[in-house]
Order: structure tokens, then sequence, then C-alpha cells
DNA sequence: TAGATTGTTAATCGATTAACAATC
DNA sequence: TAGATTGTTAATCGATTAACAATC
């Protein structure tokens, strides 16, 4: 019987991107292989944190030599599934939807928007960036033709809700939530919440820790 | 001598935006008070964490009762400083920097973006949503004229690092980091990352991992 | 060879969860 | 009053960090 294997951590599934970007900037000829100690030293880290986090990827360096660049830039691909691309549907084309339909990063990232959804008529019909726009009574349609994955919601927080039962409804199992809205769904959809409001929390509360923050009367007046 | 305090846990920072938002849109009269048990639920969470993540505000509630609503929102938005409002500049106006301007939100987040910069001649001078897109070079006159703390970044990855440098030699204190570099920077600048390929690598990984992940071949095939 | 670096096992740390007396 | 709910202290859990033998 297999030894039943613990997931990876999921804050070392979230650095990986970090070490992919980084090892792919490389100068392609100047090194075959890398040191996570190396590695730690640009980007801030220490070096077992990385040693760990590569470790789920399955990869294996050499003692004194470290890793091979090549083997691991596509062990970290494979892990998160970046060589093969995923198919996704956007729902919501206001300037946020908008601005992820524009962003070419997506396609090294084994995302690829094939369909977006909106209510407003003077945007149903239109194409961005090659992407048509569907309205969004047309949702179980277009999942009949191509039953995705993924689904990203740029909707205002008000109607997030709703849209992200229709999504499941129709049979995605993925929801990249950026609206402010907690979606409740059923428990084998996964949710990754991207609110600007929690991050933008983080941030602000941690510059009025800092020295000099935003009161300018400190621990010392 | 005074007990020296910890500082707030960071997860319970970032999830105190999603109870204000809840306590927010509670009917106004209907309740006064509210108890945990009930936020835990309607937010999928677990009333002990709910009660943690309050205590962190300085809220008191009353046994039996709960915690007195209004109070509790306003303490949410005083300890997140949402009550009063942070200036920001934002760097890059591409798509993404364009979103970010029209969000109408960040004005109940406390934050108001006051100028935009770009090196594009196309968008110097232009007006995105009552915003002037100034020229990047003219950032160090802008700074002088007002010291803004919060600087966010939606240039190009490989521009990142270098707005990230000038930016801290204007004074700016904290980088609300939308691209996907890892910026270096002076240990007393607050460093938050909205790192879209992070977050998509937890979403695909745990996408995969799921009972009906992206491998139509499961664990029998 | 000597020593830098790996993989692994153990220790530490912080967040989450549990337990429970106090109380409105 | 009885019991739901709080604040606090303790236990658990998982991630981070340390230690170290193995090794190229």
């Amino acid at each position: 019987m297999a030894v039943k294997e613990r997931p990876a951590p999921i804050p070392s599934v979230r650095r990986l991107p970090l070490y992919l970007r980084y090892l792919k900037a490389l100068p392609p000829q100047e090194h075959t292989h890398i040191s996570c100690t190396r590695i730690a030293r640009e980007l801030g880290q220490i070096p077992i944190q990385v040693r760990k986090d590569l470790a789920v990827t399955g990869i294996n360096g050499k003692p004194k030599v470290g890793y091979p660049v090549s083997l691991l830039i596509r062990a970290i691909e494979d892990f998160l599934g970046w060589d093969r691309s995923s198919e996704a549907f956007l729902l919501g084309a206001g300037s946020l939807g908008m601005a992820l339909m524009e962003y070419e990063q997506f396609q090294h990232l084994g995302l690829r928007i094939v369909a977006a959804f909106d209510i407003d008529p003077g945007k149903i019909g239109r194409r961005v960036n090659g992407v048509a726009v569907h309205a969004l009574d047309a949702l179980p349609a277009v999942v009949r033709e191509r039953p995705v994955l993924i689904g990203i919601l740029t909707v205002p927080g008000e109607a997030a809700q709703e849209i992200a039962q229709r999504l499941t409804e129709a049979g995605v199992r993925a929801l990249w939530n950026f609206t402010p809205a907690t979606l409740a769904v059923p428990e084998e959809v996964v949710v990754e919440n991207v609110q600007l409001s929690c991050s933008l929390a983080v941030l602000t509360s941690r510059l009025r820790m800092s020295p000099e923050g935003v009161h300018r009367s400190g621990p010392r007046g």
C-alpha cells in the first residue's frame, strides 16, 4: 500500500512562481546548475526555505552542485501545470475584466481565457483581445460546447454570489474571485480569492506599525 | 513599564475586511448586536476564529448578547485606518493601472490615488477618473508637493525594480506590488504583493488535487 | 582532498482550534 | 433562572527554521 503523501504546503506552492520567474530570467548558457543559496540570496529568502519549496516539485539536486536549471524549470512548470494550458471563462467585462483579458502573461501561466460574459448590451458581441463577450444567459450553451473548469469573477460584488452559483451549476470547478464577496460554493469547488481589500488591509496596517508609518506621532511623538 | 504588545497576526488582519463588508451589508435597524457564531455561519468560518480576529481591533462584546454592530464597524475601520484616507501614487497607466484608477471602491478602503505616472507620451497629460497622468520623471517634483507614502506598482515586471527604487528614494514607504517581480527594497519599506501568478498557482494546484481536477484520469483512471 | 550543498530529521514558532470559567 | 456567548488560557496543528550526516 502506498504511503499517503501529504499535499504540498500552500505557502510553498504560492512561492514557486517566484522561483520560476527568476530561473527563466537567468542568462541561458551561464550556469547549468544553481544552488538554493544563490536563489535565496537573489530573492531575499533563506536557503532552507527555497530547498523545501523546490522539493515539492520532486526535483533532485546534487550536493555541492545544486539543481540543474533547465530540469528545475520544467519540474516547476510541470508541478503547476503551466506546461499545458487550462481554459477559463471570464465573468464581468468591466475595466478589471478587460485588463485581465489583455494580460498577455497568462499564456506563460498556463491560462487561456476562451470566453467572456457580461450583461451589458453595449459589451455583448464585442471582442477583446480576440475573446468574444457573450450574454450571461448564453453561459449554459457555451459550457455545453466547451466544458471549461475555471471561472474568473470580475463582476460587481453584489452579483458575485449569483454568478458563482450559475458557474458551479454549469460545471465550473474552480473560481478565481476578484470581487470583495465571500462566496458560498459546494465543497468540491475550489475558490481562490484575490481580494484587494484584504491585501490593502495588510499593507496599511503594516505601514502603520512601521517606524515612520502614517501617523507622524510615533513612539516618541 | 507597559507590556510589549504583539502585533496583530497578519491572517487576522487579512480577514477583517470580510467581516467589515458583511457587517456593513446588514439591514440597518434589524439588530443592534451580532454574535460571532452568526458571522461565522454566514461567512463559512468558525466562531472562535471570528472572535479572535475581532479581538485584534480592541472591540468588547457582551456574553450572550454579542458585539454592538455599529461600534464593531467603527472599530474595524479604525483599526484598518479606513476612516481616514491615505493618498497613493499609481505607477504605470496600462490596462491594469487604469482599472485601479477607475475602481470606485477604494474610497471605502481609505485609499485615494492622487497621481499616476507613466513613460508613454500618449498617456502623459491625460486624466483618468479625475487623476492626472504625469511623466515618470516628474515623480520627485510631485512628491515634493505632496509627500505620499504609498506607491501602487502596475508597470511591466521588467521595470518594477527600478521604479521601486525611485519611489523609495522619493520617500514612499509602502509598495503595493501588482507586478510579477520580486522587489528588493530597504527594510523599512513595506511591500505587499498582489501577484496573479502566485494566486493562480494555488488555484490550479488545488484544482488538480480536487476530486474532479484537470486530469480526467483520476485515481481510478 | 576539503568544503559547499543537498535531503532529511528534529526543534521552534506562530496560527488555529479547543476548553472552560465568567456573565449578561 | 438557564443557557448562549464572551474573553482567556491551553492544546493542537502546520509551516518555518535549525541541525547534521551524506556526498559530489
